[in-house]
DNA sequence: GTGGTCTAGACCACG
DNA sequence: GTGGTCTAGACCACC
């Protein structure tokens, strides 16, 4: 179900919160839906149960899921709508890249064409694909 | 000359970095030039002198400043070239945030729209002739 | 496990990184392995974790090891490739000297002789089948 | 006469001292030959007369070259014996760089064939005659 | 507990 | 004056 790379970069607890928020999209787990509890994904990923509970807590932060003490954890029933919102943020980083990359003097038709390729490739239907590669993408 | 933020994420070090890469891509620090003295931008900056170091050895170790002890440290010749190979792997940074984008249904059109906009006002880099496949300017 | 010779012109930093990628040539610290924590080498060592952390820094860097904030550092699977890459880069330094030995005067076969020497004493690596090019052991 | 490179990470001092050395064993400087005046080559150089004079002090204590004071400074009879015996102390180095290439699993086979490859072009032995059979060496 | 960053202050080698 | 190393001690984020 999710993927974790324990010698990545990136922070344990932001990969699971990454991995949840993709699989949302997905359609993996529709709104309404029961996520797996902190103890089952604790001994599945084998992963500091206290690393699980902090993803959970930002997501739950985020708005994203709903936490009911007892019962467990759902995908809120606006989660898509959130992570649209979220998604709004992500291309402020690209536009950041961008301004960086035209300073480095690259043409504006190769990142053009990087998009494009992107796009070329539908990912929307819960197929599967090569989405992780390693990044060093920070705040 | 050089912007720090102290109460960024970012670590300070790394900020000194990028500065000093920006100034050189934008020309104001251009191959040969010497870069201010470690104690001089220190003291400049409110920062101390250990983190500059730490900068301009992570700079060094990039090829894209040369350093003689007791003498100073200088852009190098290559320092552009360089720096446009960095710039090629921030490409990918964007490609993988395409990815995201995508899935979670920000159109492609936006995407592309925001890479326009950025390369629509010109960053003046020193020299650049072959810069943009297409001779796009405003005006 | 780690020998550090504090009155040695070589900074001390670099003589951790020696060590270190020595003890993973000798298959002390195999792939994925755990190594020392910065605090647990600083005490053990005598030196200020500032100085480890530097070490590990750099091995990192290198792509010699992994690290994983929180949990520690481990040897990378490549390792012993990078490590060899590393090798070509000496064998280039040992040309150098060869060229200033002989301008010296000194004869081929005493150069010669040193190497041969040298590969007479089987330093045993951990697995490697096609070290020395001819099976040279003395008795 | 001595090519010196300011953004090299070997002290320039240093370089100097190598310098004057290999011209003494090249015969361009020969026992009792005067050298260049610290004046002048600070001027030629465009270096510190500071660092020339401490490059001059490190030849004088090494008994390669002899200070007169108000003369000047001269290549000492046994110039060419000491810079020998210097030589010999290369040879550890490259014993020490051996065994870590033997470590590194480096066939013992390239290792030689780098010696030999280096010996195979002769570099123009410290006396006499047709020396040169192909020129063009820089270093 | 782990690694990572930053500060303060000291010392050294180089030019 | 310059860069480079080291120590001491602090704080942070992560597991």
């Amino acid at each position: 179900m999710l993927f974790i790379n324990k010698m990545s970069s990136k922070p344990i607890y932001e990969q699971i919160v990454d991995s949840v928020e993709r699989n949302i999209l997905l359609g993996v787990y529709p709104p309404g839906c029961a996520l797996p509890s902190v103890r089952e994904l604790s001994m599945k990923l084998g992963i500091n149960p206290n690393t699980i509970q902090k993803s959970y807590g930002e997501l739950t932060r985020r708005g994203v899921i709903l936490t009911s003490p007892g019962s467990g954890c759902y995908v809120s029933e606006n989660a898509l709508d959130i992570l649209k919102i979220q998604a709004q943020a992500k291309l402020q980083t690209i536009r950041q890249l961008a301004i960086e990359l035209q300073l480095a003097g690259v043409p504006k038709g190769d990142v053009l064409a990087t998009i494009a390729e992107v796009y070329a490739h539908p990912k929307s239907p819960p197929s599967h694909s090569e989405t992780t590669s390693e990044g060093g993408v920070d705040t």
